[in-house]
DNA sequence: TGACGGCGTTGATCGCGATCAATGCGGGGT
DNA sequence: ACCCCGCATTGATCGCGATCAACGCCGTCA
């Protein structure tokens, strides 16, 4: 077990690179991505410290891994983890549980990217956010969001001007305020949920 | 551990019900799926022969679940499945073997669904099921599809229009022949490999 | 046998989100 | 101080996919 640290927008791993380690986020955070040959990008997930990266792969990595602020994380080479998951049967249960969470989190986006408008998008996407925050202890209302435009936008399924124009809407309707760009004001919660309609795995 | 079976159409379990059983599903086909208020429908996933049912949830499903074609399962209460768990870890590591593929599928299907036109979409979504029924030792050329229109539209996050429109430009293009509705005949799988520009785990 | 209803396809039109473009703002470097 | 450059926002326009609508086909049932 080996500790390691990236700075913003450096690159963990790479899609397709052999998997040679499972890593547990101690700090900061992560966008997890798939990449097309032409360039299109489509985040499949942002992580906070807590959850894991490399769960699910086999054989090789199926997605890149990417700082979105510094973060530091705990390095398992998967030889090891076998080990240490024969040894310690609560561990293994607690990957187990964290992989099924990482599923049902990733139907949740199924159903954003392929039902939802991009107001219900944006809406459901600040939603989940304040609820990660708040589980990490972190300030859930006076919400950070360390990620760019560009970001939402390729987990939203949408362009830059559209999450941009979402936001204008939802501060537009009193439902949120901007005092920056990366600073969100959820003035009236309800009414956020009201838009998002649908009830997100935290 | 007892037997069940359901007729195409019928309502295996519901989104919000208690899960008080997990499913293996050993003949025919299911359609998962969530619901917006509103009626809007996201398929998450079509289950086939082998594949579980209930596995990333806890509490309740959370998805609905749903015959396309008459089916037959094997039902293990969640009870004795910890139990079984504990006494078969080989059984164990299947399961957990199980979600972790479910979970890079459902990662693929967010690229889908975000990132990709109706044709693509289509193309990747041919292309997947034809891997998954040779997997099954199904013919998997001219392939059969079990399912509707509605059914692909709801799964590919477009329109029943939009998906016939795409069916008639793959069949235009050559790529395709379409005999019947339900049987697609691949004419040329790396023109359509090319068209989906993508690569999903089987 | 004819009427009906479900399903898939095709056509016509609309409107939303993508695209193209311009502007503003703030931070960093020389 | 100045000039960039990256990022977010806003405006103008385009075009694709949704929507509205009609039709054909093939079951089932009386």
């Amino acid at each position: 077990m080996t500790s390691a640290s990236v700075e913003a927008n450096q690159i963990l791993v790479d899609e397709g690179e052999p998997r040679r380690r499972v890593y547990t986020l101690t700090s900061g955070m992560l966008r997890l991505s798939i990449a097309l040959p032409d360039g299109r990008r489509q985040i499949t997930g942002f992580l906070v410290p807590g959850d894991y990266l490399g769960l699910a792969d086999e054989g090789e990595y199926s997605q890149t891994a990417e700082a979105v602020v510094a973060s530091k994380l705990c390095a398992f080479p998967v030889r090891e983890m076998e080990g240490l998951q024969d040894r310690f049967p609560r561990l293994k249960d607690r990957l187990h549980r964290m992989t099924r969470l990482a599923l049902r989190r990733a139907r949740d986006s199924q159903m954003v990217l392929g039902r939802l408008t991009p107001v219900e998008k944006l809406a459901s996407f600040l939603l989940m956010f304040s609820a990660r925050a708040a589980e990490n202890g972190l300030p859930d209302n006076p919400l950070l969001l360390p990620m760019s435009r560009t970001d939402i936008a390729d987990y939203l399924g949408l362009t830059i001007e559209t999450v941009s124009r979402s936001f204008t809407k939802l501060k537009t309707r009193g439902v949120i305020r901007l005092p920056e760009p990366q600073i969100v004001e959820i003035a009236d919660r309800t009414a956020l949920e009201g838009i998002s309609g649908i009830v997100l795995h935290a």
